[in-house]
Formats: C-alpha cells, structure tokens, sequence
DNA sequence: AATTTAATGTTAGCAGTGTAAACATAATAG
DNA sequence: CTATTATGTTTACACTGCTAACATTAAATT
C-alpha cells in the first residue's frame, strides 16, 4: 500500500531524467513518461518543477558537478602543463561519455543561467575549479589566467563538439585526408595532441 | 485565384524555414505553422519532406552552403597565417552571427548526415575547402595538412560554443577574473587571439 | 488527343505533448 | 485541534508529428 504523498519524488524524478536524457537525448524526454516512470500522476512534477526547462536545469546542474569532479585535479603544490593536458583529457573524455547530457549544459535547451542559482553556480563552480588549476601553473596576473582557462576551455569544447560531429560526417575523402580519419588519429592520441595545442599557450 | 498546386512549395517552405529557425530557434518551429504561412494545408509539407528531420536538414544543408561562402578566401597563389586567421574569424562571425542556424548543423537535431546526401555534400565541401587552404599554406603531407585543418576547426567552433555560453552564465566573480569579462576580451580581439592560438601549429 | 499514371494537394483523425485550473489529501504550524 | 501549506489527482485545452483516405492537377504513355 503506497501512500498519497511519494515522499522523495522530486530527488527521484531528478534522477529519472538524468538517466533518460543521457540514454536517449533530451528531446525524448516527456514530463509524462517521467511520471509514469515514478508512477505519479502526470502532472505531479509541476509540484516540483515550474516548466519543462526547470527540470532540464535541474539535469544540466547534475551534470556540471559531475565535469567539475571529472575535471578536478589534487595538487597543492604548482602543478604543471602535464597537468592540465590531463584536465583536458578528462574534459574531453567526459563530453564523449556523456554526450547527451552535455548538449544539455552546453546547447540552448536552458536559455538563461541566472533564472536558475543552482545550474549557475555548478557552472561557475566548474569553471573556478579550472582557473584556479591554471592559477597554480605560473605566475600569470588574474587576467592572464582567466585567458588562458578560457582559451583551453574552448579548444577541449571544440574537440568535444568536432569528435562527435565528424563520426557523422560521411567519410568521401582519400585516404588520411578526410575529417574521420584524421579525427580518428586526434582522438586516439588526445594527450599528444592538447599538448602540442597547448605549447602556444604556455611554456614549461 | 490561386491553383491547387502551389508551384513552388518545396523550395518556399525551405526558404520560410531558414528563416524561422534562425529567428525563432529550430525547436519553435513546427511543420504546421510552416504550412500555414505558406497559405498551405497542415499536411502539404509531408510532399516534400519525409519527416520533420528532413527539414531540418536542408535548412542545415543551406547553412553549411553559406558557412562555405563565408569561410571562402580567394588566394591562387600560397597564403599565409593571416589568411586562416581570417578564415577563422569569419567562421566565429558566422557561428555567431547565425547561432539558431548553426546549432541545427552541429547539434543532435540531425542524427546522421547520412541519410542527406545534400546536407552530407555541403558539410563535406566546407571541410574540403578549408583544407584546400591550408594545403596552400605550407607544404606539408595531406595527413598534416588534415590534421591542421581539424585542430583549426575545433578550436574556432570551440571559441563560438564558449563565447555564446559565457554570455548566458553570470558573472560573480572579480573584475577581469570572470568568464564573460574575459571571453568579451577575447571576442573584441578575435584576430590576435586566433593568431596567438595558431601559432603553435603554425610557422609562418 | 485521350487516357493512364504520378505528383501534389486536402480533410479527418490518432496518439502524444506541455501546461493550466479545480479539486483531494496529507503533513505541518499555530 | 484547527488552519495552512505542500503535494498529489483529474480534467481539459491547445498544440504537435504523422498517417490514411481522398481530390486535383500535371506529366507520361498510348
């Protein structure tokens, strides 16, 4: 005999949606299936959740907690570029495996960060944590550190976004010439390849 | 008096598109409005397009044309680093000035390229044409020449992911150690920044 | 030129969606 | 103990993608 009251259902719907979208994208995700799946009635999550997109927050918060923990590093003393190659990596590694859910950090499907604290301050949080690695690199002023966070940041998002595409794109080209191929050999040897992007960027 | 046969309806719909998801965002758009500004019944674009997917992907197949337009340099004889940074800026300008756009043909909206050839062409023929350029740059093997080409294309489509991003998450941190104060930096010197970026792969 | 066929349009309808309104129940605060 | 608030349900609306059955016209075949 189950209660009126579920006890526990916005954590659970919360859980729900970040398997579903990860499993199926977030586009297939329907309030009403999530219901169904807590068995609920259909519009019980509006208890818990103002509109659809609060709920998609609600994921993508989830979501930069995890790529903050993915991209965390301990090191109390200076680290150095080996350092944040491995950031990289584990940036990168976490928006292939979890691609779903990244298009939902990253796309349009939450327009503004500031109507939600939460996703905003997971987000700020992720990035904090990456500048304050770069701020144990070298010496650099605040704005140069800022830079260059911003910099690797959006190289291991492009990464991100041009792996993924490429595996889409037909491959008509000779060989070793065309984007698959070549995306291929990059992603294979990811380290190699953010360390020679990174030179630029830094020095030791 | 209008005839039963509209005449020009795939090509219309195709135009009304375009420009309803660069307005709106492809997720606003829905066959039946489309229908209906064409002065056209709800299920008249099923004719012309399969599924609503098949849409999509000719408004994607129309900005990779234009994205191939705008990254297009003309320079028969060998180019320099200037030259693919203005390939560079002018695929940000791009990415970010048609954002809606740009989201449809590197998001998820089109599962596999594939199943378009159009779109599979366009999207291929971009590619191709910055690689094109870089062959001109140096004379490297095709397999370097690829792999620049690629690293050059995540990193600006990084750069447009990001600076759209960063215009979305807050900005409560101190001054000049903030994602957006720093990513405007960025945006407002987007050839400097590229050229620095590029350096590294790059000799002269 | 007449007739068949294919292309392109319409109408009606299904199953699914987000969400609002009105109501029911249970937990909590006074 | 009672009033309030939080949380659930039922019902309903307007919208969506899409299918099936039918209508009209253009193109191809004879």
């Amino acid at each position: 005999m189950k209660s009126y009251h579920h006890g526990n259902l916005k954590q659970e719907l919360i859980d729900c949606a970040c398997r579903l979208c990860e499993r199926d994208g977030y586009t297939k995700l329907s309030i009403r299936s999530l219901a169904k799946e807590s068995g609920v009635s259909q519009t019980a999550p509006y208890r818990h959740f103002e509109t659809k997109e609060t709920l998609y927050a609600s994921v993508a918060t989830e979501g930069f907690k995890k790529l903050s923990i993915a991209c965390h590093i301990d090191a109390d003393k200076k680290i150095t570029k080996k350092h944040l190659v491995e950031i990289g990596c584990n940036y990168i590694e976490f928006g292939l495996k979890n691609a779903n859910t990244y298009d939902l950090m990253f796309g349009t499907a939450v327009g503004n960060f500031a109507e939600y604290p939460e996703l905003l301050e997971s987000a700020n949080s992720t990035y904090e944590n990456m500048r304050l690695s770069f701020s144990k690199l070298a010496s650099d002023s605040d704005e140069v550190i800022a830079f260059k966070c911003i910099t690797l940041w959006s190289m291991v998002h492009g990464l991100v976004g041009i792996l993924r595409k490429v595996q889409v794109v037909g491959d008509d080209f000779e060989e070793g010439v065309g984007p698959i191929s070549t995306a291929s050999v990059i992603a294979t040897n990811l380290e190699d390849h953010l360390d020679k992007v990174l030179t630029g960027l830094i020095q030791n």
